[in-house]
RNA sequence: GCGAAAGUGGCGGAACCUGGUAGACGCGCUGGACUUAGGAUCCAGUGCUGUAAAGCAUGGGGGUUCAAGUCCCCCCUUUCGCACCA
């Protein structure tokens, strides 16, 4: 009998499917646990990225179902977003007839890799019983005023009339005509998720079993820095600019302002002006290199004086007011003062338009001052030319200075966040429809709860110009204020995607239910997720949001945990010929391809024994042909011996075994302990496998031996049983099917975990590392427990030691319990 | 530039926690067995130098220690993330 995968894997698929084995329900005897997967996009066919993350949550799942645990093993699909809409336009396929169609396909894939999800809780986020409870969240968000609506810039490209995303702006130009993108702006929908920037910094603290890195890199994002707003009033004027620095110290230093180009004061300035129409255009030059730079290295600074001064409030000093291309609007308050003696980009602003520099720190009080190789000194230090502030240390002068700023009324201690405000606007059609109306009478109007969803029209048309197709469907636009009964028109804006993946993993706890998002008795079993598995290229976006929207879900009442996921498992990515693999590369594997030589357990396999899963992994051919040829090894190792397996008694006389019994029985209990251990706490599979191989080598090398005393097929058995549910977490497939040609009763997926008899692990004899001044010479082998004396008198007997030892004298001896002995000798 | 992680045979990777036999396991390679044949299977070997004894080896250089892949300092390289953050 062949190991025919193909039947095999079919097989125990439709039996698994039959049987409905990973259906859950809420069950209160039992420890619950949450395995959950970072959620797909349907792009078309699985890669290698998704079965690396799938089959790391199936060994978890299958794994705690196993030792007792009533396991959540869900999955969906992230349906929504621009891929889809991309192919309307080049292919005229409806999104949804394209999204659906590729979600059947990966739905099949999935299935035929035969991993233990709960397929009865699958979800699209592309039915509008999924993105109903999208608009019925924003709506919440909306009345507690964290959705509101701004102005914000949006690239635009001028010949398709269209927006475009981040992505689809190639070097500054239209991903599809080449076009040189200009920005536009846009009134856009913003969830206000500065809100919550501390708490999202503070609750941190719960995320022990998150990564360093995603944890810093968290951090850094949210950027809170601790500095001061000063307000400068301007000279003959009653505008005030408000600034924000960190270092106040260098205050004296100030030389200059500069502002955003888009901050207000700039217009009213310049407004006034007789060559108006110059400037303004010099400005718009500014606000452009500012915003289309954002993604490119560094450019030169430049900017334009705008013919106005501001009075300094610590030395009543007047000081010229300039727009500069690097000055942020949306951070701090939009304006900086500038001290070219102390940090770089002043510096460089000011030598190239000529502006005084004035120095006012001063490393030591010993050292002046030297602006060498032209670079400001940015260090704290002492303070010089700084009126009653002079001699003091930075960090001294900016605490007395807040407080100076403070009890004078023009500034203050201010803490600032890089963080922005989500904007969730998108120009689209395949999103989640913003449920917002606009009547001429009433304003704003929130859509009704009662009239959710608000269902995306199919009849539309895509050309990928021109403004969103929403824009251009009438019968959607077309709707009733519910406050006035007048006509209405309703938001064609939809939201961004990453509102779809913030929440989904409540959605899957009921995923049916139709009073609400979810039935909040059922999430505060299941919560929180307890394993979290993902790519590490979600480390900030999506995992900021999916944090941010548990807080606010925890402020509306609706759950119980503000950390979603307390336990992150970011899995490395899969690397082929040093790169990651992509279709614009050309080396891409396909799965599919793979499952249909080798097998899904081979393929699965393969990807946990490469690497361990925070690790990349570079992908190589061969390697899943040794896994394969690991399955087959078990397969003959049981199969011609059917028989005398099924026939043996299952009991056995451990104190009567042979010597290659015993060691077997060991090999066993040894491996069961360092396969639990590698699955339950260090999450390293490739070392679990390896085990596992090692146990398979020790099976074979007895049975070669061909010492089989009448105990010997009772030992294999149980040996055989072991590994193989040992196995099935890894290879569930052909587990299966030799479990059940054993003739065991019940799936082997049913099995409880096995234990280990730590008595029975234990080795009898065991190797002494024996160095001399240090330096390892052998190993002797000496029966455990053995004695320091013993080992001594072993090591000095042999022939290896015996001869470095020679006649010298022993000064000293240092013995590590059970595992080495030093001898320091005289040299 | 800033932040983070990582550098171990021809290759993927072991050596965890706690400094204590570096190279588990697999791939590849070499030899052998069985075969009409083998790109199947099984067995053996495989860090480098050396007949051996032994010596040298964890990116490079220092240090601590009886003992360092592991701890400390400096440098180099690679990958990832951020990028004018006032």
């Amino acid at each position: 009998m062949e190991y025919d995968f193909k039947e095999i894997e079919d097989k125990w698929q439709k039996k698994w499917q039959a049987d409905r084995i990973y259906e859950v329900t809420e069950d209160a005897s039992k420890k619950k646990y949450y395995c959950l997967e970072m959620l797909p996009y349907p792009s078309g066919k699985i890669h290698m990225g998704h079965v690396r993350n799938y089959s790391i949550g199936d060994v978890i799942s299958r794994f705690k179902k196993m030792t007792g645990y009533n396991v959540l093993h869900p999955i969906g699909w992230d349906a929504l977003g621009l891929p889809a809409e991309n192919a309307a336009i080049e292919h005229g396929i409806h999104p949804a007839q394209w999204t659906w169609t590729n979600i059947d396909t990966m739905n099949k894939q999935l299935h035929r890799l035969g991993f233990s999800y709960c397929w009865e809780r699958e979800i699209a986020t592309c039915s509008p019983e999924y993105y109903r409870w999208n608009q019925w969240i924003f709506l919440k968000m909306y009345e507690k005023g964290l959705a509101y609506k701004q102005k914000s810039l949006v690239n635009w490209c001028p010949k398709c009339k269209t927006v475009l995303a981040n992505e689809q702006v190639e070097d500054g130009s239209c991903w599809r005509c080449s076009t040189t993108v200009s920005v536009s702006k846009l009134e856009q929908w913003f969830f206000k998720i500065t809100d919550y920037a501390e708490r999202l910094l503070n609750d941190m603290n719960q995320l022990t079993k998150w990564p360093e890195k995603v944890l810093i890199m968290q951090k850094n994002w949210i950027g809170k820095s601790s500095g001061s707003t000063v307000i400068f009033q301007v000279e003959n004027s009653p505008h005030r600019i408000e600034i924000f620095t960190t270092r106040i110290d260098t205050i004296f230093g100030a030389t200059f302002l500069i502002i955003a180009p888009e901050h207000p004061l700039v217009n009213e300035f310049i407004s006034i002006e007789p060559d108006y129409e110059v400037l303004k255009q010099k400005v718009d030059e500014l606000r452009l290199q500012a915003w289309k730079n954002r993604y490119t290295e560094e450019y030169d600074k430049e900017g334009l004086f705008l013919r106005r001064y501001a009075i300094n409030p610590f030395n009543q000093e007047k000081i010229p007011i300039w727009v500069g291309n690097f000055v942020l609007m949306e951070y701090g308050t939009g304006a900086i003062m500038a001290v070219p003696a102390h940090d770089q980009r002043d510096f460089e602003f000011a030598q190239k338009y000529n502006l005084f520099i004035k120095t006012v720190i001063k490393p030591s009080p010993q050292e002046d001052t030297t602006i060498a190789d032209n670079n400001a000194f940015t260090d704290y230090g002492i303070l010089i030319n700084s009126n009653e502030f002079s001699n003091l240390a930075s960090h001294e002068a900016i605490d007395r200075m807040n407080h100076h700023a403070q009890i004078n009324g023009f500034g203050s201690h201010t803490i600032s966040y890089k963080l922005k405000d989500w904007g969730i606007s998108r120009q689209r059609y395949w999103g989640t429809p913003i449920p917002i109306l606009y009547c001429d009478a009433c304003g704003i109007v929130p859509v009704p709860e009662k009239d959710l969803p608000v269902v995306l029209p199919e009849n539309v048309t895509f050309t990928g110009t021109g403004p969103s197709p929403l824009e251009q469907a009438e019968e959607f636009i077309t709707a009733t204020c519910p406050k006035c009964g007048n006509k209405a028109k309703r938001e064609t804006d939809t939201m961004d995607t990453f509102v779809d993946s913030s929440w989904y993993f409540l959605r899957y706890i009921s995923p049916h239910y139709s009073n609400g998002p979810f039935e909040k008795s059922k999430v505060s079993y299941w919560m929180p997720v307890d394993i979290y598995i993902g790519g590490i290229e979600h480390a900030i976006m999506h995992l900021i949001y999916f944090r941010f929207f548990a807080k606010v879900m925890v402020d509306l009442g609706l759950i119980d945990h503000v950390e979603p996921a307390p336990f992150l498992l970011t899995q490395g990515m899969v690397i082929k010929d040093g790169a990651k693999m992509s279709k614009s590369l050309g080396n891409v594997v396909d799965p599919e391809e793979l499952v249909n030589t080798y097998g899904a357990d081979s393929l699965r396999l393969w990807m946990l024994f490469a690497a361990p899963p925070e690790k990349d992994m570079e992908w190589g051919d061969k390697g899943i042909e040794g896994c394969y040829k690991f399955l087959l090894r078990i397969w003959r190792i049981i199969i011609p011996h059917l028989d005398n397996l099924k026939k043996a008694p299952a009991d056995y006389d451990v104190t009567s075994l042979s010597i290659h019994e015993k060691e077997l029985v060991k090999k066993l209990h040894q491996t069961i302990e360092r396969v639990t251990k590698d699955i339950n706490e260090r999450l390293h599979f490739n070392t679990a496998i390896s085990s596992l191989m090692e146990l398979l080598n020790t099976m074979s090398y007895c049975l070669h031996e061909g010492i089989q005393s009448p105990s010997f097929w009772s030992v294999m058995k149980e040996v055989c049983n072991k590994y193989l549910i040992m196995l099935s977490v890894f290879a569930p497939h052909i587990a299966e099917e030799l479990w059940e040609l054993m003739a065991n009763e019940g799936l082997i997926f049913h099995q409880e975990w096995i234990t280990y008899n730590p008595d029975l692990a234990k080795e009898d004899i065991i190797p002494i590392a024996i160095q001399i001044n240090g330096k390892f010479r052998t190993t002797i082998d000496v029966p455990s427990g053995s004695t320091e004396e013993v080992i001594k008198n072993t090591a000095i007997e042999n022939t290896v030691i015996s001869r470095h030892l020679g006649d010298k004298n022993i000064r000293k001896i240092i013995y590590v319990h059970q595992k080495l002995m030093n001898f320091i000798i005289d040299k």
